[in-house]
DNA sequence: CGAATACTGTGCCATAAGGCTAAGTATTGC
DNA sequence: GCAATACTTAGCCTTATGGCACAGTATTCG
């Protein structure tokens, strides 16, 4: 199971939830207080706010509290990481496409 | 909750769990059978199987049953997707970043 | 044909996930 | 200061997830 990643699994654990992916989708926007956020979703705030601890707990965004106010931001750059798996993917099937041509052609000489 | 897709949602709960993203990468190299697979992993088979049916079910690999082996194949196509909502959210952030370069530019004249 | 191989099906189990209500606590506005 | 606001905490409930063992079916090999 080489290349295993705790940090990879997280980040996709939050993204594989609607309701945080849509979180993700209006920060990218710009920050917003927890209650401006929940108030699109249809759950109940203890609820939403278990989705925004798992989000922040995976780094997916970073919480500051002001007085009264929770407002969450996107963190961009972990979501590179996600970005970065699946690149290697295409890099892995990229290869062994260009394996396989050199192969057809050898044999096609 | 506007933009809901549950073939993403699969797609994303699919590769929420760090078996099915190795068994993914390994896909990426070529297909191989249940069996070839399954011996990298330490768990049962049984199990391991699940983890195949979900990864079909969800249209991240194929499988086709010739005498008695299984043979899974990934469909490159499908992880296509996932890059597709991250490019969203990427031309999301853009489109903020240039709307708050003009603000400043504005500003500064 | 009989044994070995490669799954497949069933049923059970423990934990985690996602939701709720009800009752706090801390700030802010009147 | 008192009420409204904006979370927070706690506890409970139901379903989903990921794992197991054990037994079965279908192919293939000697």
């Amino acid at each position: 199971m080489a290349q295993y990643s705790e940090e990879l699994d997280g980040l996709f654990v939050a993204l594989a939830d609607p309701t945080r992916r849509e979180v993700v989708r209006r920060l990218g926007r710009g920050p917003q207080s927890v209650g401006d956020l929940a108030r699109a979703f249809p759950i109940t705030l203890p609820s939403f706010m278990k989705h925004v601890r798992t989000l922040e707990a995976n780094g997916l965004i970073r919480t500051t509290k002001s007085g009264r106010v929770r407002t969450c931001a996107l963190r961009r750059e972990r979501l590179a990481l996600v970005d970065g798996w699946l690149a290697e993917q295409r890099r892995i099937w990229e290869d062994r496409t260009d394996r396989l041509e050199r192969l057809v052609t050898e044999e096609e000489q």
